[in-house]
RNA sequence: GCUCCCUUAGUGUAGAGGCCAAUCAUGCGGGGCCUUCGACCCCGCGACAUGGGUUCAAAUCCCAUAGGGAGCACCA
């Protein structure tokens, strides 16, 4: 106590500079040292949002902190009835990375190396690590619940070999014949009993239509990918641990040594629901207006939010690496990006629902002048022409009607709908609520995080505001401008 | 039910046997700034899930209990 007087004393910078440096740091990764290579994962079906950013990020960053390669690589195997890939996506999660600042040093696409996933799916045919079962679906996971092997289990490696040539071949429909690793149908684990590595699709892929009627598993292609590509460490989320298991067990088979795994836990961020499929339909029906719809929770409508890239950044690395799952309040996000914000953000008047008062025994007309931003006044000010008629919002109509409120850096009112007495000019200690003149107001449209929009009036000032330069409109929030919608000038609200 | 994982303040997080009567952020409470804002700044509040071990010493190692999560898909 006594020292940091002293210091404070000696030289105050230190102190300030000891407390600034101490962001949190990623913990070190075993084995990570020259050559360090992880890689970016996502699956492209529909625009990367928030959920999506602790794994980008967190490889992102180790790649930075050990200065390694990160690879972009598009999981774009077929996918499912309700998961799928389609071409825009490519481009949506591309432009969200890139916005987000991940910089990746070679892209690759899983649909481009299915005839490599063959061979090693030949090797592990031949070796008698894998065979192909015509179960069905029921059958398969009855069996595996039972613990008991199917008779396909105990084919002979050519005659497995003759079954997947006519599973390439397409002489199988989908469901009929798949691909399964010989585990141990007695694993301790039912998850684990001969799970598969291959299946029939014979649905069309944006990138290489009908080509092929036989896709990997995603565990499968990763086994081949992590290999293949170079993978020093995998950072992926702990739902993926069962995957990790797979992936050694094709190593350790075929006496390949793999990369280190790493995990984090779960993240859920308290009152925010994604859901990409959800997203995907409402965007292409026209429901929402777009991946900017903060309904989404893209980061392509984060952007449009005025959101800052390094505040999801910071929040993602404010988590850390742990393995606990979490659920993070949506405010916590919203701090990050108000830190960055609030400095540069201008303050402007703005009146939701608005209502008309007249203020009666106004003493004559003329300017205001507010700052721009109070805190720091070499960003200048901005004036306002005032009349005796003001729109205020309803909300604070209804809450401060009838009382003595003051229209800020203007005067004071008894604050009524329709007429409010005018109560002179002087600075008083009472309730200060915004106000925009009657005169020369802009109408605004606010776009809410839940999709709903707020109309009013913002002060004429705003009519040059530059699109995606955020403001602050007082006792609402930081908003984004984001340009015009006939008169009517577009904002998408941020956060409080 | 089976398998795996997690458990530090309201919410997250740091902490890898003594430096911890425990870090930081957010939240909450109070104050400040005042061309007087729900922003910002300052101060304060608040936690090692429980029970056993191991050790001279445990938030940190081991075991059990409780609570939470994930997986058990021919999705990723």
């Amino acid at each position: 106590m006594e020292q940091e007087a002293e210091l404070q004393r000696l030289a105050p910078d230190l102190l300030v500079r000891e407390k600034k440096e101490r962001v949190s740091r990623l913990r070190e990764l075993d084995g990570a040292g020259p050559g360090f290579t992880v890689r970016l994962a996502p699956y492209p079906s529909g625009a990367p949002h928030i959920g999506n950013t602790r794994m980008f990020i967190l490889n992102d960053e180790y790649a930075r902190k050990y200065g390694g390669k990160l690879i972009l690589v598009f999981d774009d195997t077929i996918g499912s009835e309700e998961k799928f890939p389609s071409l825009e996506s490519y481009t949506l999660m591309e432009e969200g990375l890139r916005w987000l600042g991940v910089r990746w040093d070679a892209v690759y696409y899983k649909s481009d190396r299915l005839e490599l996933f063959y061979s090693w799916a030949e090797r592990l045919i031949s070796e008698g690590i894998a065979y192909v079962c015509m179960c069905s679906a029921e059958t398969l996971r009855n069996m595996r619940e039972q613990g008991k092997d199917c008779s396909h289990r105990h084919h002979t490696p050519d005659q497995n070999r003759e079954y997947w040539d006519m599973m390439v071949g397409g002489k199988y429909r989908e469901g009929e014949a798949v691909l399964r690793a010989k585990t141990d149908m007695a694993h301790r684990n039912p998850a684990f009993r001969d799970r598969v590595l291959c299946r029939i699709s014979h649905r069309e892929h944006p990138r290489v239509g009908r080509k092929y009627s036989v896709w990997p598993m995603l565990e499968f292609s990763w086994a081949v990918d992590d290999v293949e590509l170079g993978m020093t460490h995998v950072i992926r989320g702990k739902d993926l641990v069962m995957e990790d298991m797979m992936e050694r067990f094709i190593w350790e088979r075929l006496g390949i040594t793999g990369p280190r795994f790493e995990h984090f836990g779960l993240l859920r961020i308290k009152g925010v629901k994604i859901s990409k499929s959800k997203s995907m339909a409402e965007v292409s029906s026209g429901a929402y207006t777009g991946w900017d719809d903060p309904r989404t929770w893209s980061l392509q409508s984060l952007a449009a939010r005025g959101f800052r890239p390094e505040a999801i950044r910071n929040f993602i690395l404010s988590l850390g690496m742990s393995l606990s799952d979490i659920e993070v309040p949506v405010d916590s996000v919203y701090s990050e990006n108000r830190k960055l914000l609030e400095p540069s953000a201008d303050r402007y008047f703005f009146v939701g629902r608005p209502v008309m008062t007249e203020i009666s025994g106004l003493d004559g007309e003329g300017v205001v002048e507010s700052y721009l931003h109070p805190d720091r006044p070499e960003r200048g000010s901005r004036k306002i022409r005032v009349s005796g008629r003001v729109y205020v919002s309803s909300a604070d109509m209804d809450a401060f009607a009838g009382r003595e409120v003051r229209l800020k850096d203007f005067c004071n009112v008894r604050l009524a709908p329709g007429v409010s007495e005018f109560l002179g000019r002087e600075n008083r200690e009472i309730q200060r609520i915004q106000w925009v003149p009657a005169e020369g107001c802009v109408a605004c449209r606010v776009v809410m995080p839940d999709g709903s929009t707020v109309e009013g009036f913002a002060e004429p000032n705003v009519s040059g505001l530059q699109p995606d330069v955020p403001v602050q409109f007082e006792r609402f929030g930081f908003v984004n401008p984001r340009g015009m919608l006939g008169d009517t000038m577009l904002f998408h609200y941020a956060h409080d």
